[in-house]
DNA sequence: AGTGACATTTTACAAGCGTAAAACATTAAT
DNA sequence: ATTAATGTTTTACGCTTGTAAAATGTCACT
């Protein structure tokens, strides 16, 4: 299902990418690199791999490209996800919301934005 | 954080060990194997670097080991999730809830269980 | 047309991972 | 005591990943 396997430090590139829309290799520098202790030239490897793995695309803007997501980032999202509530909560959300509250590890946020939440699902049925 | 670093092939080993307390290396690989389309020598490969990084223990017992965990399945279960909820979440659990709950990929048990798991909550305060 | 400056693309390299066979040790049976 | 059987431990190997430097291409200016 991961047509494109992203791994955790290319994913860190396509959260800028995600967020700016589209970007010079230059910005995404300015974006991670210093946050992520990463050389320009580690970024710049990243940015190359997910070119070749089409996860993103380039076009040339003078001389410099300008970097574009191709992965849907909400798609992205709900792999990720769906993959590790599949490996440790049978491949469901609510045992993993069981898991935290019994670990204390529901924040009061947490639990209001849940209650919020459920309160609206309820309705919309 | 993982004091111990699990791969995800280690961690099908070591969802078997949990399930089963303990187990001698046929166990594992009776409860494994066939299930991955692994090799005997692969679940043997991934038993023995378990038992190097330390996440595991063996007994000798006659001529064959007795595994046991050492790593604590909830506590791994925690380090794991947080570690995604912190790179796609903002580190908490509700967004994740908003996240599926938009995609339409509550389960009707899902949000029956989430409601009830909300409802305990509350009453506990 | 040649040279800097800047950007991109290639190449590098060690560690970890998935996958497994080969080698080695130990016990049970002859 | 030897051998066969059964375990365990070592070794292997190609791929991906994190990390980055080297090489190459491309404008802008003299």
């Amino acid at each position: 299902m991961p047509q494109i396997a992203i791994s955790q430090a290319e994913s860190v590139v396509m959260q800028a990418l995600w967020s700016a829309g589209s970007a010079t290799a230059e910005d995404i520098i300015a974006e991670v690199a210093s946050a992520n202790a990463w050389q320009e030239a580690t970024v710049r490897t990243l940015i190359n791999r997910l070119l070749n793995k089409g996860a993103i695309a380039a076009e040339r803007d003078g001389r410099r490209n300008l970097y574009r997501p191709i992965m849907v980032e909400s798609e992205w999202v709900t792999e990720e996800s769906a993959g590790l509530l599949a490996r440790l909560f049978g491949g469901r959300v609510a045992p993993l919301v069981a898991h935290f509250s019994q670990e204390g590890k529901l924040s009061p946020e947490d639990i209001r934005d849940l209650k919020k939440l459920i309160g609206k699902i309820d309705d919309g049925q």
